[in-house]
DNA sequence: AACTATTTATAAGA
DNA sequence: TTCTTATAAATAGTT
């Protein structure tokens, strides 16, 4: 498609080459982009220019679309040879790839100020009802209360008397952050926050744009 | 290039699109293998039907491919990691609105498989550097070190000795969560964990995950 | 699966 | 390099 008609085979010249690869990576790159969003296919391209240089793209992320392919192939071989089976970890960062791109819906619904999600299509194929920072903040709040226990005992016994109220050490209500949006984790552990308002949203927005920072955070690291 | 002119979409109709992607799909392979031969680059193409068939090209093999972008990535990120050097801004006033619409972009950007967040347009005019997470984290932290001294001292008290190494209790670490996004956070407190490497992924991927489900439910909220 | 009318990609030239 | 443009190639809609 040009000029002339060429026959596939390593062009000669170092020049028109590096010309060549440069217009016919932008086009394989484009194609692997409309392919994915056409046909709803997930698509990874890894390119080595002559001369080692990096270029790709992948409709997720790279890292998806091999984990993705290391499992199928593993799968395959299993299927050959009936053998072990294999981590789950590639299905995580499978469904975390999908995640990406349902949350990526839903972020742009609500930036189009759309508030429901009624407006993006596809639900990822599992949603987690609980989530490691609300575990952690529990695990936290439990050891802290076992230590405020012990701090409590141990100062009856230095100072012959409980204190209950005492505690010059106002602790932050633990599961601060998981109280506006634990829906249905475990049982909760103490006294339950009030939902928040319309005139609270300022502070949940906060959080939001917190959230959202390390959710950035995390995309650059 | 067609009948008529398309917009690239994902094709609602399954047959055409069906159809569409078996045409395409070999498009996108031979483009692939025309590109690895006229230019004398290392070519690897994965591709995911939307009923998770595989079919992939590499102008050596997938393996070698793999490997070499894995390499070339831990190259780039040491680069990078020699060479960073932020400047530190804490901002509590900003913008959800603004950053939700960016981050929107870079989910986008990061579904739509560029990698790079150099697609995305315009940069939120701040962004911050600390997070709530990780402010509360360091306050926990800070709070139970108190608690934890005063507990060592009433401990002393009561038993007579100081035992600094006993604590049945272990702490998680503070901003355990932070570890591996707080690229410029305020000094840490104690001993650093080594950073992520590929091999570790998953777990970064699982709390990604777990990160955008919290997004999701403040989203819902 | 074929068949084209068109669009798209790109080789060669500027 | 980047832009033009004639032409080859890919493919959308049709049969």
């Amino acid at each position: 498609m040009g000029r002339g008609k060429i026959v596939i085979r390593r062009i000669e010249n170092s020049t028109s080459r590096q010309v060549t690869f440069s217009k016919r990576r932008n086009g394989l790159l484009k194609k692997a982009k409309e392919l994915s969003i056409l046909c709803d296919a997930e698509v990874g391209v890894i390119i080595f220019s002559s001369t080692s240089k990096l270029y790709n793209y992948a409709s997720t992320s790279l890292k998806s679309v091999i984990m993705r392919y290391k499992k199928a192939k593993e799968a395959e071989e299993d299927h050959q040879h009936n053998s072990a089976s294999e981590p789950k970890v590639f299905q995580v960062q499978y469904e975390t790839a999908m995640r990406i791109q349902y949350y990526s819906k839903v972020l742009n619904a609500l930036a189009e100020g759309g508030n429901s999600l009624e407006a993006t299509t596809s639900v990822p194929a599992r949603m987690p009802k609980e989530n490691l920072l609300h575990r952690e903040n529990l695990e936290f709040y439990q050891k802290i209360e076992l230590i405020r226990k012990e701090n409590s005992e141990l100062k009856e016994k230095v100072y012959g008397a409980m204190d209950l109220n005492d505690s010059s050490i106002n602790f932050i209500a633990p599961c601060t952050i998981s109280n506006s949006y634990d829906l249905d984790g475990p049982v909760s552990l103490q006294q339950s926050q009030p939902q928040p308002h319309y005139d609270e949203l300022p502070e949940r927005e906060m959080r939001l744009g917190y959230l959202l920072d390390l959710l950035a955070c995390y995309i650059q690291s």
